[in-house]
DNA sequence: CCGTCTGTACTGACTAGACAATGCCGATGT
DNA sequence: ACATCGGCATTGTCTAGTCAGTACAGACGG
């Protein structure tokens, strides 16, 4: 039953390339139904397993979606903006941001979040970040924000304990005026920021609080605010599946020669 | 989703959080083997596929490497800083060297490129930020950055054919004043620019240009460069391995009031 | 001392089954 | 008309093997 050496790509991947170019070419509608494994296993001659195999590739690819038992479904993909900017920047600048921003916004659809306060000895790349010595302690606000609903993205605000202690920051409410205004209030006003954006996969943690689905890949964003001085009084740590965010920046006012 | 395993977690998955948690606690360090399969398939009294399907999940979350016939390693990851604003900070005097190369070579690494440049009809999310009517041909120039031999990240930059023909841009070689200080030359200078970022799963073609291994997710990294008009002149289509980069902005001068 | 050859220990690919869990839908009963 | 109950289709999990391909190391010959 061995079947001969074609080539050197292996059944279960020229399955995969066949389905992947056929969803790729529409053939296969987003949030429409494949074949079943049975059909599949019959119309290429193969064991199960194989199908298998080709299928579970292209769930990791992040193509489809199983849902048992109703079948294999093509996913579908719809990111919204996300834009670390706008925390100090309300407004976009550019007629050129607000076309483009008309393309996914938000619009219609209800947003909700669980806020979560707590005191932490926080993990030790905050920790770093906020240049906290060993044992000293942080307040963290830890938010998952929902629409319609579904979870979204998480944010965890990190501060010294020692310059939010009965602040605002420490009740577990929107602070409509903003965090960063409490902060300056009281003398910790942020003028610069330092955003770092890592892609990885989820862990089993982030898996669970935003309910991902595998082949998800999630941004992490790391945001350290910093006072006149240089002194870190903020770092936010942002998780941002990948299916459901455009992270976007503006960048203006640039005239040095530059390279391309 | 994540609900409906309620203690009925399936063995492949407590063999999968088994060795997870014994990397994370550092019983297997990065860069050393793990158990073979053999190995676990006695120890955990399981069939050999179950094993593999704990081993795939693994390698599917990137956090181990199968090196066929020698192993499984635990990967290990060192992203280097990328930013996309540097590229519009004065150049520094570097003659021969792209601004990438300067950057990087600081690190004791060696650099290296390749570039290729064809017209083309673009795809259409390219098509779309030129605002190209349909059939209208751009240039392209396709590089391949290196380090220490090892594909680091891919870089397309688009531009309207209109505006580059018979310039420096079309020649597949290394612009020592940049591109963008070509373009501005002839009336192009670009003064803002929309950096946009998507996270997401390789493609095949991806997978294949840039040497991924499974479980390597990418961000693509897609920047719009504008004329004082606001007319598009460039777009840079950026493909970075998660696993290879940091992707860093820094912000200042903000005064606003803004939401958190 | 150096190259070559070969065996071994692995993973990769695939087969052919079994049983479990669960949405869905139609039949059945009240 | 409506709720309830099964059966069915389909994926999820797991077993128990076979054969292929290959990096590595050790034996062997010149």
């Amino acid at each position: 039953m061995a079947v001969s050496r074609q080539g050197r790509t292996p059944v279960w991947a020229k399955i995969a390339e066949d389905l992947r170019s056929k969803i790729a070419e529409g053939a296969y509608q987003p949030d429409t139904r494949l074949p079943t494994e049975a059909d599949l296993t019959a119309q290429y001659g193969v064991a199960r397993a194989t199908v298998r195999q080709a299928l579970t590739a292209l769930v990791n690819d992040g193509l489809i979606v199983p849902r048992a038992p109703r079948g294999y479904f093509v996913r579908l993909r719809q990111p919204l903006f996300y834009r670390p900017q706008q925390e100090f920047r309300p407004q976009p600048q550019t007629p050129e941001m607000d076309r483009f921003m008309a393309d996914h916004s938000a619009e219609g659809r209800e947003p909700r979040q669980t806020i979560d306060v707590s005191i932490v000895e926080p993990p030790a790349d905050v920790k770093k970040r906020l240049r906290l010595a060993d044992g000293e302690m942080a307040a963290v606000r830890r938010r998952i924000r929902y629409l319609d609903g579904e979870p979204f993205h998480t944010n965890d605000s990190y501060y010294p304990l020692s310059i939010v202690q009965d602040t605002e920051i420490m009740r577990p409410l929107d602070i409509a005026r903003g965090a960063n205004e409490v902060l300056a209030e009281s003398g910790h006003r942020q003028v610069r920021a330092l955003d770092e954006i890592y892609v990885r996969m989820p862990t089993p943690d982030e898996i669970q609080r935003l309910d991902l689905g595998p082949g998800t890949p999630v941004a992490c964003h790391i945001c350290t605010g910093l006072c006149e001085d240089g002194t870190p009084v903020r770092v936010v740590v942002n998780i941002l599946p990948g299916d459901r965010h455009v992270i976007v920046y503006e960048r203006g006012g640039m005239r040095g020669a530059g390279n391309e």
